[in-house]
DNA sequence: GCTAATTCCTACTTAACTGCTAGGAATTAT
DNA sequence: ATAATTCCTAGCAGTTAAGTAGGAATTAGC
């Protein structure tokens, strides 16, 4: 029941970068530092997210991220499921509608919370934008 | 973002118990069988719901579990708890208030999300009882 | 009392995943 | 040219998940 720290960092890393929206691209290196997350361990994440195209970057001198969209467009879903992929409760209650549900499909009595569970994050989750946090704390 | 099989597998068993409940102890071989889960592994699970004080083990042939309260007044959120421990969707929104957000204490953006997160699976959680379960599918 | 059924408990195993490091190739501004 | 940067792959140590194994303690029924 948890986001892993890789949701963790790359929602950080993009409201950083939300926050230079409209200016240059932002280096690897100060993100991590602002962080204070390796940067090693970043840079995979900011392939992940480029990969997903929530991101550009540009090589060589002066390079660095940009988001692709406005901030106020990308939401904390599509972040977190560039990284950890789809939003999977649990097996019997999956996104993309497998139906595996335990060992006879689909009359399972648990799934119904999981149901309601998936449902109720996949809601916070493309509701909150990177403006939204943009607006709220510090970092 | 998952619920590991132990939440999962252990609510499906609390189901099985639901619905015996008012008759005799089930054996864990039973309900192992009925799941289609290991036995061995079950019985672990079935340990920790025993110590969190929700089913009640008695030893001996004819012997099994029961629930210790009537369906009803059992939320999965008493189950998943015993089994995974505290929701805890990520550091900086823990349940027991550790203010242990990031390197610099609360100030942190994307916390907003995973508050929102945490609560909104909470109350899912909590508001769900076996009884709910019981009255909708099959195992 | 014996036996079979059952919970209780601990220790181990295998595989996967997490978080991170290392090292280098490709690109680009200055 | 050089320094800064992204791009890419491989590997590694630690943790967790999921399950197995084996045995001790208890109890119902004969």
């Amino acid at each position: 029941m948890k986001v892993s720290s890789k949701g963790h960092y790359g929602v950080r890393a993009m409201v950083v970068l939300a926050r230079a929206y409209g200016g240059g691209p932002l280096a690897l290196s100060g993100i991590a530092a602002r962080e204070g997350l390796s940067s090693g361990y970043l840079e995979q994440l900011m392939m992940q997210l480029r990969r997903a195209g929530l991101v550009e970057g540009s090589r060589g001198a002066h390079g660095g991220y940009v988001l692709t969209e406005d901030p106020s467009r990308v939401t904390v879903g599509q972040v977190v499921r560039a990284l950890e992929g789809p939003v999977e409760v649990a097996a019997c209650a999956s996104e993309v509608g497998e139906p595996n549900c335990c060992e006879k499909e689909s009359t399972c009595a648990s799934r119904l919370v999981w149901q309601r569970m998936k449902e109720s994050i996949t809601q916070v989750l493309d509701s909150t934008t990177l403006a939204d946090l943009c607006r709220n704390g510090n970092s």
